[in-house]
DNA sequence: GCAGTTTTGTCAATAAATAAAATGAATTTT
DNA sequence: AAAATTCATTTTATTTATTGACAAAACTGC
């Protein structure tokens, strides 16, 4: 393989021989500090500008131990749960000075230990990770290592962590009692799997939502798919095979709410009139669309910036804070939820 | 600020103490060197794995030159447009051995620009981009600079650059043909900045299916929405107060068809009674909906893919090729097409 | 047992930038 | 006038891993 110099890169060195003044006084000059002569440094300074010297952040970094790069872990961007995450991320980082490198695990915790390897291999300062819970493995080892992380959208009950996440069991409690309002009594929730701390919480919600209305839990309308959502066809399929024995369905996501729905459809089911459907994430608020779904609004972009002002704190802070944050839900009325008489 | 190094790292020196070899003899064993006996090789390789030794990418990248690290310049990840780039782009680029780093342009040259010298800044070694073409001064400093980089999606016409596009012109037609070949004769162009070579292409293409059909171009049925889609709303008012001059729309992405048909099912327009939609890029592949959106098929994921392919292939081969890679469009029919008697 | 070869491992230099210490000159203080 | 202080700059050391040159064993064959 070839392992050439990308290009020709201007080095202090090369603007030290043209300006005739040292490595270092050049460093200094362009870094302004302070003991040296205005003119000094005005000379070096535009020299360096001329010959478009791009300083050389390795070297930078190497002796100084910070990179300015960290790592973002998530599930899949092409999820656009996770896409505008990461584009709130890496602009707030950006603010703040820092790149964010983004890893994909597709949900496999082999692949999350080997982002976090890489991430770790890359120097980055700190990591945002959301986690797959499939254990707590490679958490505990981000905690061993002992580099700065912060969870976004998930949690661990009982290991003791940064983290940002919304309130899922409000919002599950809000969808569902927002169903239950409109009359629905036979209520599907259509979840992710329970090791996923958001699914685990918003099925909470829901549960405690139906206790309210003392409406006993039928587990027969729990169901989980995977989180990646594969072959989610079959688990519909099986669902409906003696018809529908529900009203509506609380989805864990806006992006399964609209896969059920389109599923439905083509049954020719229609949603609302046969089956409600409530969602999660809001997606829409980011994109129009001409059905719309109704859904719980989880303040991604909020919960994005805040994982990084934590993260950043984190690194900057002499006295980090640990941070636990939980974001606010609220329903957002669609189209997709019908009152139905009781 | 507070700039600790993040972590106690375990370096080749602490694997040298506790073994007793030298630093050197540490990393010869640790990169399989043959000049190491295999019993040496094997007692250090055990210590530096009981130590949880992790190489420190930025000393060797400083010494190699080279960082295993590609930057991605994209409008907007949380476009899904886009986001589906990325994922295909991270994944492809981590089997090859490559770490991303992701930056929003926001269409915005200035920030595109930040984002190029970020990337030279931290030695990636080279640059996938959708460049935001407003002009060609960034795509000229990066020829300039030299760093290898492939544009992805859009490409220039008189810079000599590598690039992977999918078939823009032929989209274009096949769109607007199959409108033509439903009835439509008053078909709106809903294009994005004709700045953007993949709206100029798909605008030819559109052109050329109508003089096809002998039907002449009617600039009040081209339209153009910014980049970042802002203020569309002003847009479709203006295009739709005298009520509707066309009967279908060939609209320069799925997102803003979607935006569209939303728009027009407010106004009690029904798609596709009154108006038939065509979109493009064909998301929805990705990603269930309720509504199945005529669109144009862009291979997304081969576009990506190849682009890494392209731009590993300059990072390492000794006789890198220009790749001007062109892949093919084609319909996807989902149910926003009306056949209308003409 | 000695020249020649192979194996095995060490030393010093290097990459680019920064920090700490040292130098030399000018200026101020005593 | 000698000592102390200040300023501007250079020298040396440091960060971690890798390379090339070379030294010290170990082994081969005559």
């Amino acid at each position: 393989m070839k392992q050439r110099p990308t290009k020709q890169i201007v080095t202090l060195k090369d603007i030290a021989k043209k300006t005739g003044y040292s490595i270092n006084t050049v460093s200094r000059a362009l870094r302004d500090k302070d003991d040296i002569s205005p003119e000094t440094r005005a000379f070096i300074k535009n020299t360096s500008k001329e010959m478009g010297h791009i300083s050389n952040m390795l070297a930078s970094s190497l002796r100084l131990g910070y990179t300015k790069t960290i790592a973002i872990i998530l599930g899949d961007v092409s999820n656009p749960h996770f896409a505008i995450m990461m584009k709130e991320i890496e602009e707030r980082a950006r603010q703040l000075g820092y790149n964010s490198i983004l890893m994909n695990t597709s949900e496999d915790e082999d692949l999350e230990f080997t982002s976090i390897q890489m991430a770790l291999n890359k120097n980055v300062d700190g990591i945002i990770i959301c986690p797959t819970q499939k254990s707590d493995k490679n958490i505990k080892y981000l905690k061993d290592i002992g580099i700065p992380f912060v969870l976004i959208g998930r949690y661990y009950e009982n290991i003791e962590t940064d983290y940002v996440i919304c309130n899922d069991k409000m919002g599950g409690f809000i969808a569902t009692k927002h169903l239950l309002e409109n009359g629905h009594r036979r209520i599907l929730m259509l979840n992710a799997p329970i090791y996923i701390s958001s699914a685990k919480e918003r099925l909470d919600g829901y549960r405690s939502a139906l206790q309210v209305y003392n409406i006993p839990i039928n587990p027969e309308l729990i169901c989980e798919v995977s989180a990646t959502a594969e072959n989610t066809e079959n688990i519909f399929e099986e669902l409906i095979k003696d018809g529908l024995n529900f009203t509506a369905i609380f989805a864990f996501s806006d992006i399964l709410a609209w896969e059920v729905w389109d599923y439905l459809k083509k049954r020719n089911y229609s949603v609302p009139n046969d089956v409600s459907i409530i969602g999660f994430d809001n997606i829409c608020s980011r994109m129009s669309l001409p059905v719309h779904l109704t859904s719980i609004s989880s303040q991604k972009g909020r919960m994005s910036v805040s994982s990084v002002n934590c993260l950043i704190d984190k690194l900057t802070s002499e006295t980090p804070m640990v941070h636990k944050i939980v974001l606010d839900t609220e329903l957002v009325k669609g189209e997709s939820v019908l009152q139905i008489e009781i």
